[in-house]
DNA sequence: CACTAAAACGGAGGCGCCTCCGTTTATTAC
DNA sequence: GTAATAAACGGAGGCGCCTCCGTTTTAGTG
């Protein structure tokens, strides 16, 4: 489960300052990345930092010089996270009819946020202390999800009256219930009932999709 | 994990409670919970609990068996301490006009949150996530005060039109401006200009109080 | 008093956190 | 290529967390 795509996206250190970063660091600081999201997904926020360097290949040192507490990686791999969730919305854009894309990428947002549960937390307690952070991020969520409704809107696959932030407080209200087993494939019919939902009465026929 | 004291999930962190407590373990949680007190108040919560077990003469396996985990012990302490704030209200009020009762216990709860503005960040953590603390100490706190207000209301030595929740407001807002090294004197004129406000239109002189 | 069961004690041990600094490596200049 | 320098590395070391379990103390009972 979680199996994050291989596409290594190019984590480049952006923003506004494009710092030079030596090659052998700038490698060693993905596989830090890499692995430490793999490894918050497995065992929580809680996860050996020793162990992410080991596994990473690289001394507990490195790990420190480039991630000074904890919550610097957390934050980090929260936000590669985010943003590869986003990039989805517009690569299913580009590859699906919109109301197919609108529905996968619903979907796996929700598989998202249940890998992440587990973070809940500590989750909150960074976007507390973070609260740009939070903004940031919810905001490139909204905007990914009101792009994809606002595509799907102009196909005419799904009504017209839609609200995206409705949506979205939908989408967080199917997250809020993971206590089962089968929350997954409950989540998926959830979101399919959705879907639905937003089908009906659009002015084109949902079955003929093409 | 596995031992559980006899104590079911009920557990009342009260000193004065008549616990089936063997002697020597009631001896030892006070000392703890002594020892925590400043300790917390002087290093913060993170203050170290092998340091705490070290002062109070135990050993650190007895500190976990009383406390299971540092919230365990934070909360025990900071209940004590708002329970120790609320009965310097009945001690004062017996010992003092109701209006300097007023004044002296207001300065004294400024000065126990300056006291405790260290440990805020944690405290609104634990807060957040024992709600019921929350609400059972700021009403055990709101109580105090508004007894106190009663009284100097009654004596009118005050004026009638006050409500407790706004002072307590205001008390919250002298707390809220910390940043300087002089707070403290700033704080206690700030309580003195706010008592001042209270006496003002008061039916009784407050220049005669004594 | 002696004796016993249960309760409580305490600290060693294993692990993780984080810092510090001697060693290694990439890069730049010749 | 070599040399020089800054950047990065990495792991030992010291400390704190927490658990586990052999030892000690207390509270009963006769």
């Amino acid at each position: 489960m979680a199996s994050q795509p291989p596409a290594t996206a190019k984590d480049k250190p952006d923003a506004t300052a494009a710092k030079p970063l030596r090659a052998d660091a700038q490698r060693n600081r993905d596989a830090l990345v890499e692995v430490a999201a793999v490894a918050f997904a497995t065992h929580g926020v809680d996860a050996s930092l020793e162990e992410i360097a080991r596994h990473a290949g690289v001394g507990i040192g490195t790990l420190y010089r480039h991630f000074p507490t904890r919550e610097h990686l957390v934050e980090v791999v929260y936000r590669r996270e985010v943003e590869s969730l986003c990039a989805a919305a517009d690569e299913l854009a580009l590859h699906h009819p919109p109301d197919v894309a609108l529905e996968q990428w619903m979907q796996r947002f929700v598989d998202y946020i249940a890998t992440k549960r587990g973070l809940a937390t500590s989750l909150r307690i960074l976007l507390n202390t973070n609260s740009a952070l939070f903004s940031d991020m919810s905001g490139r969520v909204t905007l990914a999800l009101r792009q994809l409704i606002e595509a799907a809107v102009a196909d005419g696959s799904i009504r017209s009256d839609v609200d995206s932030s409705d949506v979205l407080h939908a989408l967080g209200g199917i997250y809020s219930a993971p206590d089962t087993k089968d929350w997954r494939d409950r989540s998926r019919r959830l979101v399919s009932l959705l879907m639905d939902g937003l089908r009906f009465g659009a002015t084109k026929s949902a079955k003929g999709g093409g």
